[in-house]
DNA sequence: ATTGACTCTGCACCATGGTACGGGGTCTAT
DNA sequence: ATAGACCCCGTACCATGGTGCAGAGTCAAT
């Protein structure tokens, strides 16, 4: 398999240099062999691997949670229902961010119903109400 | 109605009085009317804008977001169309958020369900080979 | 063998979203 | 009228998640 340097990691990924090189002394990639010159050497892999943290950082998870989730797939050391139970953790943490997520999607589905046709939209009595409050 | 102090708010919302401070400097609450001492006079509906504005940036909205979240509300002078325009490109955002959310759920199932009962996580190849990228 | 593009390290800097002073004034209950 | 709790403002500070140098070395093509 062909190294990559980081540059050419960092083009396919879609981040920049420093971007690798910041999530390498957060741990979140491991410290790829260098060459002799000092060049890091990349497998394909790691290109993978930082579009994921990508990804999951964009949904909202710190890089500490992305690396939790990371950790899921590479503890080896754990033990299977140690795992287990913190892969079920971040499922019912990600539930009830879908949850929350479709509770405020139906508030905007509603306000653009409701108020979007016609007029002000300061004249919408469904929001004005809520607040978004209990319902939101 | 009673109008409320500072730190009256700020425990029914369950946030920092300073917290409040900030996002009226950011203008996300309005500025209140003050007494002639300069304390801050808040009606109640200023607690619900706050935990309104705590549950959309836990959600992963930016402060500016949020800020335009309650815009579609307030914004008497924007046309009907526009208010709808902005409010529909907000449901597709937390569209994909919410699909994007169900994919990671979906692979730490499958995590789960595959490597979670017996011996060592090392040995799941799903998501060896997956690592996560197509399919997340 | 030299040029231009790339890489190395370390450190400084940036925006975001708060959080915490410090030095004052105010309010309310006793 | 005075103590203790609360509020004012301004400013500084913090963690997170990067981004951008500088100064030096490396690589690949000509």
């Amino acid at each position: 398999m062909p190294a990559l340097k980081i540059g050419q990691v960092a083009k396919r990924a879609g981040v920049g240099v420093e971007t690798i090189r910041f999530y390498e002394r957060r741990g979140l990639i491991e410290d790829p062999p260098r060459k002799e010159s000092g060049y890091r050497q990349y497998p394909e892999i790691t290109v993978s691997r930082i579009r994921f943290i990508r990804r999951a950082s964009d949904l909202g998870f710190s890089l500490q949670e992305v690396g939790e989730l990371l950790d899921l797939r590479a503890d080896t050391g754990a033990s299977a229902g140690d795992v287990r139970r913190r892969t079920e953790a971040k499922i019912l943490e990600i539930d009830s961010r879908i949850t929350d997520l479709k509770r405020m999607k139906l508030a905007l589905a509603r306000l653009s119903s409701c108020c979007g046709g016609k007029g002000s939209i300061s004249e919408c009595p469904i929001l004005e109400a809520l607040e978004m409050d209990g319902e939101f």
